[in-house]
RNA sequence: GCGGAUAUGGUGUAAUUGGUAGCCACGUCAGACUUAGGAUCUGAUGCCGAGAGGCGUGGGGGUUCGAGUCCCUUUAUCCGCACCA
């Protein structure tokens, strides 16, 4: 009987679907795990080979955890809310939600074909109002909360408004938009709206009037993370700063915590990093430089006060408030001229021609408070508003942005340490000898630094101060496939919708684009507004808004009174295994922190960290492949020949290629123009050239996944994917290699049924060697299993079957079966009933222990004198005496210890010789 | 510029974590069975060399009895951040 995939792989996953094999319920009798996926947007291009590898990992790990006893939550949904579907929209009047709907049904059937262990009752889908309910619940819990410093959690607004009426802003220390200052009595002096002015200052959904990220193309703003060199990153879109009034996220509220929360996560290292840069920490000092002949102090943000001496200039953003002020008449014009031409100029120019020193005088003057000199004050772009206080005190000799504006300008370059060489560039000095400095003279850099900051704040110049790179996110979307604010406005004020009014649905429209006034197109909608008539805000949420919180809606997805029960999160707390791209690490992965924190800070859940484990798995890339046509003619010659013509290089469908060799058939009836191809052969076989490259419609090197399964089968695919390399690494996909696979799932069932189909497993009993090869990769695939190197595990496996030779034992094949249930389910199954009699599913066989009796003789042991002979290791016929292995010493210094009766802690045998004793 | 990662046969990779480099596959070659082979099975296969033997983990240096693995240096590729004061 042969091993015929597909009928069992069909019989299974019907069986499967019908016992509900995968559901899960809370069961506190059990330890629980929950490995999730990060869900998939629905593209209209279907899955290709790439997507499902992180996925098939997650299913090994749960099958896994599930066979050692746990309680396994495995979920999967869909990110449906996007961009692309409302581009298709606009483009062909498709309602997004449909073309949604036709995504995920395709998304599934390729997904079912391949054997997951999803529990689909637990499906969501950000776009249904039933799952945007809370989203649009969280976000309202975020407008009615603010950040207290103090007790370092998020608190209601009403205790805000408490204090306020109680003191102003006296003792209040809250994450805030700008730093404001109001008495009780002022407070209480308010009308409504400069309350509600106030309050969204300190909101953690707040609406701001800021510099934004405003993409023309994609008539939307979009958050920082979605802005890669000032380009978008979906669809690569130029995007310019713009000042629009937008709902914010305050995740900087966060930045602290979120820093110190990633020392705990289970994450690769580089993904930590990368957030740590995110969030961009910086501890320095604030002080305040008078500014001579006016009543001001300018504040700058420094992180090296030890070197203030050798200040000479201060630079001002372009955007810094106080721009009018300082510039004085005979200056007014040129400053003008330069902030118009930085207004003019894109983010894309600015980052192109950042070595392009820029700026023009104020006029003005500060005063260095350490040296009393007078110094110019200069706006240049080089300074960013957005950091900081927009404002730096310049030391050209050590920074060599300062340094090369001194340059130009031809401005005082004052080492204040030693070293370097300042007549070429500056020198960075992070330690060395302080020198021109007064009181800190001779110090190191390191000391002067630390001195300085007391210095500073002894003097009452200001005081220590810690900035953030990362930003507040830009929440509001000029877009309609996303979900509607549960935001209305009264005479411009905003008012959250009452809870018991959620959801609030995204009504049907059928022109998707932007109005004529460049209003978003829920404007569209006459009745947008309350019962009242108030109207609803227009922009909707962003793409990050649903993905945010998914992981919680698993837990408990049909609770209709609360994103998910105390029970239910009690019980499975946070995610233990996530496995996804990296490309979220700025994105989703910061996002979800936040709003799982804030979650936490209000108690409706109970872990502060929403994914304790995080496995990144690499990009499946494609493998294209070539054929060359001689230019002018239909003839194509193979790849070997080709430098004798003169060729043309052409993509070709990679399906119709295997191993790299044509199926000239197949080219000839791929399109109509190679109909009547001829071709140029070597050895009469086409070879064709290959490259590796993104895979992607266009270069026709995409693998469906279906295509697969249909030739080879899922269990194949499967193990395929995991052979492929090591999970974390990107590399591309080459469907060639993958009968090595096939033929051992096929050796595998060859194990168990004869070729006629007679049944070959037998209750004799197994050699010390068989009991040997199975422990061994026991052990093996259990380590492997743990540390995520599937790609080992698959070839483990194939050793142990060519070790076992015609071996068709029970006791050896039964574990084996419950052994590779995990990687390839249909054909574990099919075995563990028709070949093994079993008549519970082989998800829930016991994964085998691993018994290290049965490798004694495989272990490394310490060596034993019996005798005044060395028993040592019996595979390598060690018989030695003392003198024996004297002469094979290398070290004398062991042989001498060793001699002297000493133990050796282990002795290291080459090739049946032993060439060292570690004592 | 800063930070992170990677580099091993023709290809994908492996290496008990400092101990016989190349496991397991793909590919290639040879053989068997076949009308046939893009099927199946068996064997060989790092490179040079007829052979003995020599050389081999991007390059150079070091530590060590011993280095793919540790240290220094250098090159290449990939990724992240980037006028962040």
């Amino acid at each position: 009987m042969e091993y015929n995939f597909k009928a069992i792989e069909q019989k299974w996953q019907k069986r499967w679907r019908e016992e509900g094999t995968y559901r899960v319920e809370v069961d506190p009798s059990r330890p629980k795990f929950y490995v999730l996926d990060m869900f998939p947007y629905p593209s209209g291009a279907g899955l290709h080979v790439g997507h499902p590898l992180g996925y098939i990992a997650s299913d090994i790990y749960s099958r896994y955890k599930r066979q050692r006893g746990f309680n396994v939550l495995h979920p999967m949904g869909y990110d449906a809310f996007g961009l692309p579907a409302e581009q298709y929209a606009i483009q062909t009047g498709q309602h997004p939600a449909i073309t949604t709907e036709e995504n995920i049904a395709r998304y599934r059937s390729q997904l079912d074909k391949i054997g997951f262990s999803f529990d689909w009752e637990r499906e969501v889908r950000t776009c249904e109002p039933e799952y945007y309910h809370w989203t649009q619940w969280a976000f309202i819990e975020m407008f009615e909360h603010w950040y207290n410093n103090k007790t370092q959690k998020a608190e209601p607004i009403s205790e805000l408004v408490k204090h306020f009426e109680e003191m102003g802003t006296e003792l209040l220390d809250a994450a805030q938009t700008t730093k404001l200052d109001f008495t009780a009595a002022e407070w209480c002096a308010m009308t409504e709206a400069e309350r509600e002015q106030v309050l969204q200052n300190y909101r953690l959904a707040f609406r701001a009037d800021t510099m934004v990220n405003w993409c023309p193309a994609l008539g939307t703003v979009l958050a920082n993370d979605e802005v890669k060199e000032g380009l978008s990153v979906r669809g690569g879109h130029p995007v310019e700063q713009k000042r629009m009034k937008q709902w914010l996220l305050r995740v900087t509220a966060y930045a602290q915590r979120m820093l110190d929360g990633l020392e705990k996560l289970e994450w690769s290292e580089s993904l930590k990093e990368i957030q740590r840069n995110w969030i961009g920490r910086s501890v320095g000092a604030q002080v305040f430089f008078d500014v001579a002949g006016m009543d001001r102090k300018l504040e700058i943000f420094t992180t090296r006060p030890d070197t203030i001496y050798g200040v000479t200039f201060m630079v001002i953003a372009p955007e810094h408030e106080w721009v009018a002020e300082l510039t004085t008449e005979e200056n007014r014009e040129a400053v003008e001229a330069y902030i118009a031409e930085t207004k003019r100029r894109s983010e894309r120019e600015r980052i192109a021609d950042t070595k392009r020193v820029s700026g023009v005088k104020t006029g003005s003057y500060a005063i260095n408070p350490f040296t009393g000199r007078e110094i110019p004050i200069y706006i240049s772009d080089y300074v960013l508003s957005g950091y900081g206080t927009g404002a730096i005190m310049a030391v050209p000799a050590h920074d060599s942005r300062d340094y090369a504006f001194a340059r130009h300008f031809g401005l005082e370059i004052i080492p204040v340490v030693e070293g370097g060489n300042l007549e070429v560039e500056s020198y960075d000095a992070k330690e060395g000898k302080v020198i021109n400095s007064d009181i800190i003279n001779g110090m190191d850099v390191k000391e002067a630094i630390v001195f300085m900051f007391e210095e500073v704040e002894r003097r009452g110049l200001g005081k220590k101060l810690i900035n953030y790179r990362l930003r507040d996110a830009i929440f509001s979307r000029q877009r309609y496939w996303g979900e509607p604010f549960p935001i209305y406005y009264k005479d411009d004020v905003a008012y959250a919708l009452d809870k018991s009014k959620l959801p609030l649905t995204l009504p049907a429209i059928k022109d998707f684009g932007p109005t004529a006034e460049g209003e978003p197109p829920l404007a569209r909608v006459s009745d947008w507004c309350t019962e009242e008539g108030h109207p609803f805000e227009l922009s909707t949420m962003p793409g990050f808004a649903g993905s945010s919180a998914y992981y919680l809606r698993y837990m408990d997805p049909h609770n209709n009174e609360g994103l998910v029960s105390k029970e239910a999160n009690d019980y499975w707390r946070n995610v233990d295994l996530y496995v996804g791209g990296i490309e979220h690490a700025t994105g989703h992965l910061m996002y979800s922190r936040f709003w799982n924190m804030f979650l936490y800070d209000l108690g409706y859940v109970c872990e502060s960290e929403p994914f304790k484990k995080l496995v990144n798995q690499g990009m499946i890339q494609g493998r294209s492949n070539f054929v060359y046509r001689i230019v002018g003619t239909n003839k194509f010659v193979s790849l070997g020949l080709k430098s004798e013509y003169d060729t043309q290089e052409i993509h070709v469908d990679v399906n119709i290629v295997k191993n790299d060799i044509l199926d000239l058939e197949a080219f000839k009836a791929w399109r109509p123009e190679f109909h009547d191809a001829e071709f140029v052969l070597e050895d009469g076989k086409y070879i064709c050239g290959w490259a590796i490259e993104k895979m992607s419609k266009s270069m026709f090197n995409v693998v469906n996944p279906d295509y697969i399964v249909e030739q080879y089968g899922a269990d194949t695919l499967r193990m395929y994917e995991m052979f492929l390399g090591p999970l974390e690494q990107s590399k591309p996909w080459d469907t060639n290699g993958i009968d090595g696979v096939h033929k051992f799932l096929r050796k595998l069932w060859g194990k168990f049924f004869s070729r006629d189909g007679a049944l070959l497993v037998n209750d004799q009993k197994a050699t010390p060697a068989e009991l040997k090869s199975l422990h061994k990769t026991i052990k093996k695939i259990s380590e492997d299993i743990e540390n995520f190197s599937f790609n080992t595990s698959v070839a483990a496996f194939m050793i142990c079957l060519n070790e076992l030779g015609d071996c068709s034992k029970r006791e050896i094949l039964e574990p084996l079966t419950a052994l590779i249930a995990p990687f390839a389910p249909h054909i574990a199954e099919e075995l563990w009933h028709e070949a093994l009699g079993k008549t519970t599913t082989v998800c829930d066989a016991e994964f085998p222990v691993f018994n290290p009796e049965y490798l004694v003789e495989n272990s490394f042991e310490y060596p034993v004198m019996i005798n005044g002979k060395l028993r040592f290791k019996q595979e390598y016929g060690l018989d030695k005496t003392q003198d024996d292995i004297a002469e094979h010493i290398v070290t004398t210094e062991g042989a001498q210890k060793w001699l002297e009766g000493k133990a050796p802690k282990k002795i290291i045998v080459v090739k049946g010789k032993i060439i060292n004793i570690v004592m």
